[in-house]
DNA sequence: TTTATTTTTGAATACTGATTCAAAAAAGGG
DNA sequence: CCCTTTTTTGAATCAGTATTCAAAAATAAA
């Protein structure tokens, strides 16, 4: 029996990866990702079913990394609230900051992609934010946290604004958005707010 | 000499709104828009360029407002920088909410019509964001904000979460998430932050 | 080798839908 | 009414590209 050479799927995926970033979900061509891999169009089509599929595969990928990232610490009981939440913080940000492209992907399109699949949607994403607002509601439980808040609000705006910041720093060349600066910056908002 | 009759450039510009919220822009059919609009397709060409400038105007309308009706506000003497930042908000929230279609849009497309195009999109935009960078800037002069923050940082965030608040708040239909609930929680995160 | 099986290929297909444009319709002026 | 100008129409064009699939290439087994 033959063998595969290579491991062409992964080559496939990431060539996605770095097309969809540059040109958008929508303007990417298949035929570029199958250049890009190294491989023939119709190549693409034996690993996956259609173009659709290679970016939800994309997204199953990264938030299966990020999910067990973070449920790997969840449960460790000598940390606090809030260094759990700060932790969830640098979860996000590591991940997505060490590869530019798969940032660009999820920052572009993954909106969009939840949309047009709800169903099809890697599960992962909806437990990495369970988790996230369980770390929120302890916190409120332990009273480190003020109980005011809707924890569906909350989960939004932090996601919604890590996200844009993401974006914003990926288009930034010149280096006055240091990585560090950005992650303080967002945990002591998000802390302690804005005001004095 | 004839005269139009009626307006058709709005009538098309509310319908491609309409229908770029439905489908997307990708997804979106010049012949649906036309058909939604009550005209002919070739008619969508004589009031616009091509299906792009049709988003790019919208998006200027959008802008427009949201602009002036901050510009308005901002020079007032009697109100401090706290409450020049929750009318902002205000501006933000009353503008979008009350136009679900526009509001999705305005979520799902604004970041990559600005990819696209950078040179193109309406200079309202970034003249609103100036704005709300100044609001800030008087707020830690006169002491009510703290300086520790970078504004850039604050102003991707603060829009990123605002605007990913209203992508969950649209394709919500419980009504959990009230208005008033996210609209009050989002100035009280801003400004005393998650902390006790 | 030869044969059977699996993998890879890429030209051909099939379809979609944006855009064009010549013709028709509507309006106003004389 | 006719003529001129402006507006509207929508069928035809045209380009682009995702996907298919029959054939070729590669590999292993016999």
């Amino acid at each position: 029996m033959r063998l595969k050479e290579g491991n062409k799927e992964i080559d496939i995926l990431n060539a996605a990866i770095a097309v969809f970033a540059e040109s958008g979900f929508h303007n990417a061509k298949i035929a570029k990702i199958a250049e890009t891999a190294n491989v023939a169009a119709g190549s693409v089509y034996v690993y996956f079913k259609n173009k659709e599929d290679l970016l939800l595969k994309i997204f199953d990928q990264l938030w299966e990394k990020l999910y067990n990232e973070l449920y790997a610490m969840v449960e460790r009981k000598e940390l606090s609230p809030v260094d759990k939440f700060d932790f969830m913080i640098d979860v996000l940000f590591d991940n997505l900051t060490s590869n530019a492209a798969l940032s660009a992907v999820f920052v572009n399109e993954q909106n969009q992609a939840i949309q047009r699949n709800p169903e099809r949607f890697t599960p992962n994403y909806e437990k990495f934010m369970q988790l996230g607002e369980k770390i929120v509601r302890e916190g409120i439980k332990s009273n480190h946290f003020n109980s005011k808040y809707d924890v569906k609000v909350l989960r939004a705006f932090i996601f919604g604004g890590l996200r844009h910041l993401l974006h914003i720093w990926a288009g930034n060349t010149d280096s006055s958005l240091s990585l560090n600066k950005i992650r303080k910056n967002v945990k002591d908002l998000v802390k302690n707010g804005l005001m004095k």
